[in-house]
DNA sequence: TTTTATAATATCGTTAAATGATATCATTTA
DNA sequence: TAAATGATATCATTTAACGATATTATAAAA
């Protein structure tokens, strides 16, 4: 995506970053995590999965806290949940100008 | 962003495309609307914005309806509403899954 | 103790998006 | 007719997504 780096996250860096929030996990248990609760609608690949952790590790956004062999696992830190925590924030904005606007939910997937 | 294009809209077409909903406008009050609607949280600069109305376009997603010397004025097909509300419903999912997650919204910004 | 399988991580290369900066063009005003 | 303004268009750069593939560590089987 774009030039102003982290400010919003994109769909892929929140779901990995709120994985985290419920606890340490290694990567792969983080996308399978996210395949579970989205009920297989957000898919993370190796790709994209380890391009972001180490992007967050870099921005401080999640920590390793051990390596078991090839396994590494990560915690995610105060500036990681503030980041995610933001980035909800942002969701509900963005839902509260469409509400602004005018635009209404379809009815086969209102409530 | 993203190689499956369109399938989730980055923050910038999202706006783009919702200050459509509204009724038909040229580029720069679309831009105008989004900026006052957000309360300046979101701006969209004229590189980003005559970018998006081309893709649009491309897609179907507006279709113009008119020419005013330079004002071109375009108008939201159904294709494009249903894009957009279909974005909205994502982000209600992501919601959804952050809260399934465990997060939290933060005190001082909560309600 | 070598294979072989498996789990987990890492990297490459391509496509797409965002955007500042700048240019172009039509209309209005001086 | 020149200058200002409004509106749109384009360029060049940076960043993101992600399929495909490679690498590496452990565990299981031979």
């Amino acid at each position: 995506m774009p030039k102003k780096s982290m400010e919003t996250l994109t769909e892929s860096m929140f779901y990995v970053l709120l994985a985290f929030t419920r606890g340490p996990l290694c990567g792969t248990d983080a996308s399978e995590l996210i395949e579970k609760v989205s009920e297989g609608r957000v898919c993370i690949g190796p790709a994209t999965l380890y391009t972001l952790l180490a992007k967050f590790e870099k921005e401080k956004y999640i920590k390793e806290i051990s390596v078991e062999g090839r396994r590494r696992t990560y915690e995610i830190t105060e500036k990681g949940l503030k980041a995610c925590q933001s980035e909800l924030e942002r969701l509900y904005l963005c839902i509260k100008d469409a509400q602004a606007m005018g635009l209404r939910r379809t009815c086969d997937e209102e409530r």
